[in-house]
DNA sequence: TTTGCTGCAAACAATTTGCAAACCG
DNA sequence: CGGTTTGCAAATTGTTTGCAGCAAA
């Protein structure tokens, strides 16, 4: 096994996932780092993706893929869906369905894979994408 | 209403579909490439990204979404899920799931999407990935 | 014969990385 | 203090695009 670094609670840390958990959207790393950069006007776009890459590799928040785009972020670890918009990416929850994205419990064995999580996304076209088709 | 232009069977676009469909793995554009090169060893690169591009736009196939890392496709459109490993991006079928992903039979409307496919997918680590570790 | 498609290369977008300084524990 | 994290800028990686010639229908 080789040794984990410890991990310190940066101030830009902090203000990372505090800004991706007070967002109900699913904002691309370049948006949080507009608002993080509110609060630290000194970030670099560079740690941003340093620090979200840390949080989703240590199951805090989820990076949720969109096409040939850039990744979006979520803060909201609970049980839920996402519709995504394959027009222009843009992700939003899906309340009210009984089978939901969830990390797993007990860790299970997909095909030899050790399964953490389980996704459920709806695709199909946003209001505004469809209108505009 | 925009006029759609009219698609042609040209020989690249066939040679991208047939081997992405004779391929049980999810192929990268990249590895597709590779593969395409070997029937017809003049063709571009760019030219297999439009072709895909242009076969997931029309629902011939699937483009799967992987991390920060290339996108992979599927030329296999009947109902099944996928285990993605999040060390390498490595796309494995997963067979018998009561519950799959799936094109949507009647478009359905949620929180005013108009859903054309319902995707699960379970994140993990592959066999190789979880032994690296 | 039309006009969609290709090859090529350059452009673009998203993300990662090397390094010295700064900072957390 | 020691080692992790940062800011900065440059480098990489993945994908798209402009254009002139080619080729499906």
């Amino acid at each position: 096994m080789i040794r984990q670094p410890k991990t310190r609670m940066t101030r830009q840390r902090k203000v990372v996932l505090e800004e991706l958990c007070k967002c109900k959207s699913h904002p691309t790393a370049d948006e949080l780092y507009a608002s993080v950069r509110k609060r630290l006007p000194r970030v670099s776009l560079g740690t941003v993706y340093r620090n979200l890459e840390h949080l989703s590799g240590n199951g805090t928040i989820r990076r949720l893929e969109s096409g040939s785009g850039p990744s979006r972020f979520d803060g909201d670890m609970s049980s839920h869906c996402h519709a995504r918009c394959v027009g222009c990416g843009r992700i939003d929850d899906v309340i009210g369905k009984s089978y939901a994205s969830r990390k797993i419990q007990s860790v299970k064995t997909v095909n030899g894979f050790e399964i953490h999580e389980r996704r459920i996304e709806f695709l199909g076209l946003c209001p505004k994408c469809k209108s505009a088709n």
